[in-house]
RNA sequence: CGAUCAAGUUGGGCAAUUGCUCUCCGCUAUAGGCGGGGGGAGGAAAGUCCGAACUCCACAGAGCAAAGCGCCGGAUAACGUCCGGGCAUUAAUUUAUUAAUGACGGAAAGUACCACAGAAAAGAUACCUCCCCGGUGUAAAUCGGAGAAAGGGUGAAAUGGCAGGGUAAGAGCCUACCGCUCUAAAAGUAAUUUUAGAGGUUCCUUUAAAGGAAGUGGCGCUUUAGCGCCAUCAAGGCAAACCCCACUUGGAGAAAGGUCAAAUAGGAAAGUUCCACGCCACGGCGUGGCGAGGCUGCUCGCUUUGAUUAGCUUUCGGGUAGACCGAUCGAGGGUUGAAGUAAUUCAACUCCCAGACAAAUAAUUGCCGUGGCGCUUUUGGCGUCAUUACAAAAUUCGGCUUAUAGACUUGAUCGUCUU
RNA sequence: CGGAACGUAGCGCAGCCCGGUAGCGCACUACCUUGGGGUGGUAGGGGUCGCAGGUUCAAAUCCUGUCGUUCCGA
C-alpha cells in the first residue's frame, strides 16, 4: 500500500453501511464547528485501513461548490492518514469514517481553498485516535 | 483619449511531484493488485422551456375531446428553432431610407366584458346646445310640438377624417382628397404590392344587425320597351376572455428497458421413505442384515422404532439482493472544394475525442503569456501585484433561455483635449 | 432524472378562476373603561402583491421569462 493514495478499496461504497453509520455512529467536531465526522470502530484482524466517505449537503451549495469541498476533504484525508491508519494496524480494529462540512456553505464562503479544510480534518483524526485510546 | 451601457467573439499555455478514474499491454494469479503506454468537463456542462433519436406499453379505420401552434416561402430527422421575404410599430435622420422590435390567422359566425364619469359604451341615445312653428311675455326668458347631432362637456375609447358647397339648423345630403370594401389586370412560388374601375340615395313596415318599394351602376335575355340577377361605405375595443378556422400531437420515460442470478419464504413436477431376498388380494407381510433409543459396567441377548395433510433429494418457472448490458462511433469533429442571397446541403481527405454510479479532472510549485500600477523612458527594459467570472458531465443529439471576471471587436451616450 | 405547488402588512392567510375598491385574524400605536394592570370598546398607522418584460384604457389577477422556498416519485 502506498502512503499517500486513496483508492476504490478504502472509500465506502455500501448503502447499509451508511445507515449504520449515521443511526449508531459517534459524532464529533472540529473547532470551529466547520467540519462533523461521524465514525466507528470494528474489531478485525484482516482488513487493516480504513474506510472513509464525504458527504455534502445539498443545501450547502450548488454542484461546483459541492464537488470542490468533496474534493478538498479527501485531499486532506489523502494527505494527513499516516497516523490514524497506523494507529488501526496497532489496535486491530477497522474504523469507518464520514467526513461533511457542517456550519459551512456556499454564501459565507464562496471562495475555498486547501488551507480552510486541512487543520479541521487533522483536528478530527487526531480527537477519533484520543477518544479510542482512553 | 477616457467612462458607462448594449451586442458579439474568446473563456490562457507548457512542465514537474503527489494522487483519482477509464482503457490497452505485460506480470502476479483473480483482487477495486503491481509496472508501463494512452484518454479524461463547458460555452453555457446550468435552467429543464421546446423538438427528436432510443426503449417499453397501447394501436383496424374514422370522428370527438384535450393540449399546443398561427403572415408567406425555404432549411431541417424534427421544432415553438434558423434563413430569406412581406407587413406593422418605434427611433434616427438623408423624408424614404437605415436600425431595432413584433404570441403577426379571424372582431360583417356567435356569446361575454368595457369600472368611474357620461345622454349614450354598442339595434334603440340627447345634459348643455343649434334651428323652425305655436302659446305666454315689452323684453330677457319660459312652456308645448317638430327637426338636428355641427359645437361644448364626459371618458382610455363616442358610430370614418378633413375642406368646400349646401341648409331654418344640420347631416356622405352633394363634391374633391385621404381612408375602407369589392372587382379586374400586372409583378411575385406566396404573403403582399402597384395600377384601373365600382361603391356614400330616398321612403315605408316591423322587437329589428331584418324585410320591402323606388332610384343609381353593372351584367344577361330580348323587340324600341321591359324582364331577371348582382352591387349599392361602418365594421368601437378585447381572441395573452370563451370561441371559430387551419395545422400538429397515442402514453410513459434510462429510476426506460434487457441479460445472468445467491440466500430465505412460497408455487409446480418427479423421485424417495434403511438395504437385500421371498410371498402377495399390491394396501402390505415374513426372514436376514443396517441405523437410532431402552435394559447393562461391557459383549451377547431381548425389546421398541425407522416419521405420510409430512420430511428429504432433484428439476422447473417467476424473481429479490447483487452483477452485467443499455453506455458512448455519433443527424460526430477538422480541413479543402462545390451549390445556394442565406439557413443549409453535397463531395473528397482525415481524426477517434470523458464514460463514472456514495459518482473520476484535484493539491503544491516553476516558467512563459496576458492585464494593472510604479520606475526608467523613442522600440523597449526592470520591479511588484493579479491570473481571478459564471459554472462541472450522468443515455445521446438539435435549439431556446438565463449566468458570466478579464481581453478583443462593433455601436450608442456623456466628458476632456487638439484642429 | 421526472413531476407538482406556493411567494400579498411584523406573523398566519383571503382576494386571482370571471382584470377597475388590496382585505381578515393576531401583533403595533393612540384614546376610552380601571385606583393601576389585564379583559373589553373606539379610532389609526403599516403592503414596490418575489423580480423583469408584454397584452390591455387599466394587471395582485391574463401571458412569457427569471429568482427563491417547499413537497412527491426508488
Amino acid at each position: 500500500m502506498k502512503p499517500f493514495s486513496f483508492g476504490k478499496n478504502e472509500r465506502i461504497k455500501e448503502k447499509k453501511l451508511f445507515e449504520k453509520l449515521y443511526t449508531s455512529g459517534k459524532i464529533s467536531f472540529s473547532s470551529n464547528k466547520k467540519i462533523k465526522a461521524v465514525y466507528f470502530f470494528v474489531e478485525d484482524s484482516n482488513a487493516v485501513f480504513p474506510k472513509v466517505a464525504v458527504a455534502v449537503s445539498k443545501k450547502a451549495g450548488n454542484a461546483f461548490w459541492r464537488n470542490r469541498v468533496k474534493r478538498l476533504l479527501r485531499e486532506a484525508y489523502r494527505l494527513n492518514k499516516l497516523p490514524i491508519s497506523s494507529f488501526c494496524k496497532e489496535k486491530k480494529k477497522r474504523l469507518f469514517i464520514i467526513l461533511s462540512p457542517f456550519l459551512f456553505n456556499q454564501k459565507e464562503h464562496k471562495t475555498i481553498g486547501y488551507i480552510d479544510v486541512v487543520p479541521g480534518v487533522q483536528e478530527i483524526l487526531s480527537a477519533i485516535i484520543r477518544n479510542e485510546d482512553k
